[in-house]
DNA sequence: CGCGCGGCTGAGAGCGCTCCTAGTCCATAC
DNA sequence: GTATGGACTAGGAGCGCTCTCAGCCGCGCG
């Protein structure tokens, strides 16, 4: 036991009490080879006796890396933590980091000011890189910015203007949405009218995108309507598409929140499904299982997407090229056809 | 121009290009007390000539701060961003550590994997200081540990069993119910029941027991009723207290979502409110103006507490023992009584 | 016996900043 | 002329790590 005299000890009072030198211990602490067995034992005692904790800005001045990843919430908050997606990708992110020895913190970034702020901070060196989830259009100059740093940046969803410079990991919508409506003509469905999502997101334009491919030539644009993902904006959509009075025997929602929306007008409307209209979502998201009768869907693996990202992101935070990642979805056949 | 060869400019670069000493572009860094308005002039020049950006790690490594402070999630991240409450001091804070110079960065502590790897970072060094706003009372350990690593630490919210070691901002929430159930006495409402918040948190037990205190001879276990703060557990209460046929003329909310859930109970009982009873509710949170008629409620100035646990923290964070700040309350007099 | 080599260790340099101290320079006072 | 002191500057030391590299040791091989 050496005198402190308060202080935090440092990796000298380590190597001083395991009477080895600075050097092996930070062999230790960094995976431990290169070190024998005895020293590797004593470096471990002298860690627990002095209560050593490495200290962060000395390893990152000396390594420039952080051991951290910033993870952007560029959406209202309240939206952003309800959406049971974006709460997925978040943890299994968390999770998948953690595998990295890495840690996940949450930066705002929904206002303005909190734009700057948060681009300050992770230009700044604060981060090693980025994960950005919402893909809305309006963030067009802050991805900018953190581009025009060098900040290594991966996105979950395809980063509308910026699919050639930023590295991603996306679900297949396309062929996912294509798989739906086959599934849907395998059971005689048809006439199928399709609920938008956003078009300002690659879910929503994507999933459009092969509606609008696989129908060809029986595609019309009454047989959309628009919505942003909301339970409301797929009621919405619904009485739209009842209100035009065009003939149809199955929906296919964007997403299960809308799915659900819909239903609830179908049900009103007087419609039965599946028997009179057939119900398809996309996500498998909680609600799909809340539905009378239960949602069939599409499931985006977010678990996988996560993964995915965290190797993207570590990738190229270690000079190797991002690349791009898209991940088959499942269909989920439940109640709804 | 100096040749970097793609190395971020360091401060000596900009001490060669402004022509001055490293020590002066340092003091112009932080304040440019001491240093001559030409010197500075310069320096401010070759800062946005090359580019430079402090290294916040070098900094930290040699101020032993880190200029930023931990936002810990304690908190079902759902209900944490639905509420405005929260919201409210969150951004407010942001704002408040921006005006020192300091950042935000949220922390996620929900599940017991968050929780440790929370720790581990608080306690690492990361931060100088953390903000805790859940006062549930089964973040006990984790508050410990973070006393034990003589971490400061802030609550918004007396943090039940740690009121002696933890510093705090609250509202005056026994003033504050006591000055509603003065106000409905003063408009001849004496016959109070009141909806409880969580008693596992300050805010809840504070209103209870000011209730009991003022009440006196006149306070009955009848009158009370449980919630959590959400609008359907103020429904419930309100439900619960009608079926034991207690007369009444006022109902005392914990908050204002829980007001507005027994509003809406009490007019499907066919209830007038305020003309049967009044009903006055905690917060001033938006609700309170959706509700009709509006909201009379007790409003928490959420600002003043956010810029109060900033200052507290940054107190701690300089050695300055933390204080306990009660902020008074507001009466706001709407449709209610 | 000398040599090379794998396995391991220790010393020194360096990461980019702040802090501190000695020192310069100039104006004013005596 | 020297002394005094205020306004500033230069540069060394140090923060606590990692990384590189020379060096040591023991063993097998020619």
């Amino acid at each position: 036991m050496t005198k402190l005299r308060g202080r935090r000890p440092t990796i000298d009072d380590v190597a001083r009490e395991a009477g080895v030198s600075r050097g092996t211990v930070s062999r230790v602490l960094n995976g431990g080879h290169w070190v024998s067995d005895g020293a590797r034992v004593q470096v471990e005692k002298a860690i627990k006796s002095t209560g050593y904790r490495i200290n962060p800005h000395a390893r990152s001045l000396a390594t420039s890396r952080t051991g951290s990843v910033g993870f952007l919430l560029t959406e209202s908050y309240e939206r952003f933590f309800s959406d049971p997606n974006f709460l997925q990708i978040l943890r299994s992110s968390a999770d998948a980091l953690a595998g990295h020895g890495m840690t996940l913190v949450l930066i705002m970034a929904d206002t303005l000011d909190e734009r700057h702020r948060a681009t300050e901070y992770l230009t700044g060196g604060h981060v090693d890189g980025a994960l950005v989830v919402s893909s809305h259009r309006d963030s067009q100059e802050f991805l900018a910015e953190l581009l025009a740093a060098r900040l290594p940046v991966i996105s979950a969803g395809i980063p509308l203007g910026f699919e050639e410079q930023v590295g991603y990991v996306t679900a297949d919508d396309e062929g996912g949405a294509r798989a739906i409506i086959e599934h849907l003509g395998a059971h005689g469905r048809t006439r199928i009218v399709h609920l938008a999502g956003p078009q300002d997101t690659s879910g929503g334009t994507g999933r459009l995108q092969a509606f609008r491919t696989v129908l060809g030539a029986a595609y019309s644009d009454e047989l959309v309507a628009y919505g942003d993902y909301s339970r409301d904006s797929g009621a919405n959509a619904m009485r739209e598409i009842l209100a035009r009075e065009v003939p149809f025997d199955a929906v296919f929602a964007a997403n299960d929140l809308m799915a659900a929306g819909a239903m609830d007008v179908l049900a009103k409307a007087g419609l039965k499904v599946p028997e009179d209209v057939a119900v398809v979502g996309f996500d498998d998201s909680p609600v799909a299982q809340q539905t009378t009768p239960q949602l069939t869907t599409m499931r985006q693996p977010f678990d996988r997407v996560s993964e995915e990202m965290i190797r993207l992101l570590v990738d190229e935070i270690n000079g190797r090229p991002a690349g791009r990642v898209v991940i088959p979805t499942e269909l989920v056949e439940r109640g709804t056809v």
